[in-house]
DNA sequence: GGACCCCGTTAGGAATGCGTCAAGATCGGT
DNA sequence: ACCGATCTTGACGCATTCCTAACGGGGTCC
């Protein structure tokens, strides 16, 4: 499984001259060159990795940060020319992980990456099926099953959301978050979607839909998939 | 819940003023001179965080981080004299967190420590958790749970008054600041708003509402969780 | 004892949020 | 280009939550 890295600087030949390395060391590259691109970005394909330049033209680094902590929990590494020491103890209490100052070497950043990435990956051992007495699902095969064992047809956009749900079961998940997750940060408001798809999930899961017992609604903070 | 610190340096005088420095920002402050001390150490405490000088006399200091790494995942930030960028290289591969060459500026470590230990806090709950022996609260589910188990419903801004105490638990909490950081700072003055809440929660939480144990006021003062 | 001040309690209307439905718009495969 | 599946969008009635304004009680200082 290859890590999937998300690189945003705003000069285009940084830029790839850390793809080319990247890649030559096996890692998935994916470049944006604004701050909105980035987020843009980190909604849509759930990188790894983020490197951070935080010179950006359109939006504060440390915005940038905060933004993407809001809902991910994703290593940011930051590469920045500043040496002010201000600014890495800005970006690091905001929420990056590392913090390079240019010029680094190279090595170093494949390093610092290396540490980033095995940090994170560690926690992720989860149990992959969750089952309750009327259905389970299954996390790794993406696919549910109805207590008669039917399989249950879900789209893309109901399994996003009831992915997120099960995979922090008992926890609420504020409306932003999945939002964000799924649709991009743009959509934090549009709270009118979850409605929608919360109702037919609730269609096809729940034994009651109009009285739901798994997918609950916690009125204006989010939803809970209560196991 | 002060963050206990294991510095390991063989150098008495930096690894008194490191202490100092610590000690004035509320850490609890542990030193070892030698390798096999600092491995002792880590064994007997398990500090929540090291800090750790590659230049040992006893041990290298890349073997006391595999050594620690055998069995713990505590975060380990490396402090060295040495510039030399494999030495680097080879403390991050080896399982070090991070990295920092001497001479390094005291707020630079402090914001390295503190995304650090946010970092390896942050995928174990345990510390969400606060339990009295008439209902617990998960803050990181945003979840409370009666003494029979079954889940209290708090509306958002209960939640929020809520969230606000009991991160600060044991402390007063000024109403100005509970306003201002559920209303906005214009709403300062709007005690009532408070008074209305704390009843809810007090109806909601308390075994006596009106002879409040946890949700208690300091007349004219502010509100404090007592645990 | 009286005039405060601060707090607890209650309740109902206002405001906001939610579930539901259905009709376009969009996408993807044949 | 067609068709089915999926996604967006808007509107409506209902439920929840919030705000507000009372009233009463218990202190404290004259």
């Amino acid at each position: 499984m290859t890590t999937r890295v998300l690189v945003v600087d705003d000069d285009a030949h940084i830029l790839r001259a850390i793809r080319i390395h990247l890649s030559a060391c096996g890692y998935a590259v994916r470049t944006a060159q604004t701050g909105r691109a980035a987020l843009r970005a980190g909604a849509a394909e759930h990188p790894d990795l983020v490197l951070l330049d935080l010179g950006l033209p359109d939006l504060d680094g440390t915005a940038v940060i905060a933004e993407l902590r809001s809902w991910s929990t994703v290593p940011i590494i930051v590469l920045s020319a500043r040496t002010d020491g201000t600014d890495k103890i800005n970006a690091l209490d905001t929420g990056a992980d590392d913090y390079l100052t240019k010029p680094f070497s190279m090595p170093e950043l494949l390093a610092r990456m290396r540490a980033a990435v095995r940090r994170s990956a560690a926690p992720t051992d989860r149990d992959t099926v969750v089952a309750t007495t009327d259905f389970s699902i299954d996390l790794a095969a993406k696919k549910v099953l109805s207590r008669s064992g039917e399989q249950v047809h879900l789209t893309p956009t109901e399994w996003a959301i009831l992915e997120i749900l099960v995979r922090d079961r008992g926890a609420l998940v504020s409306q932003r978050r999945l939002l964000s997750e799924i649709w991009g940060p743009a959509y934090r408001t549009e709270t009118n979607y979850l409605r929608v798809y919360l109702a037919q999930l609730r269609r096809k899961l729940e034994p009651e839909p109009s009285r739901p017992r798994y997918l609950i609604t916690e009125s204006g903070m989010g939803y809970r998939f209560q196991g």
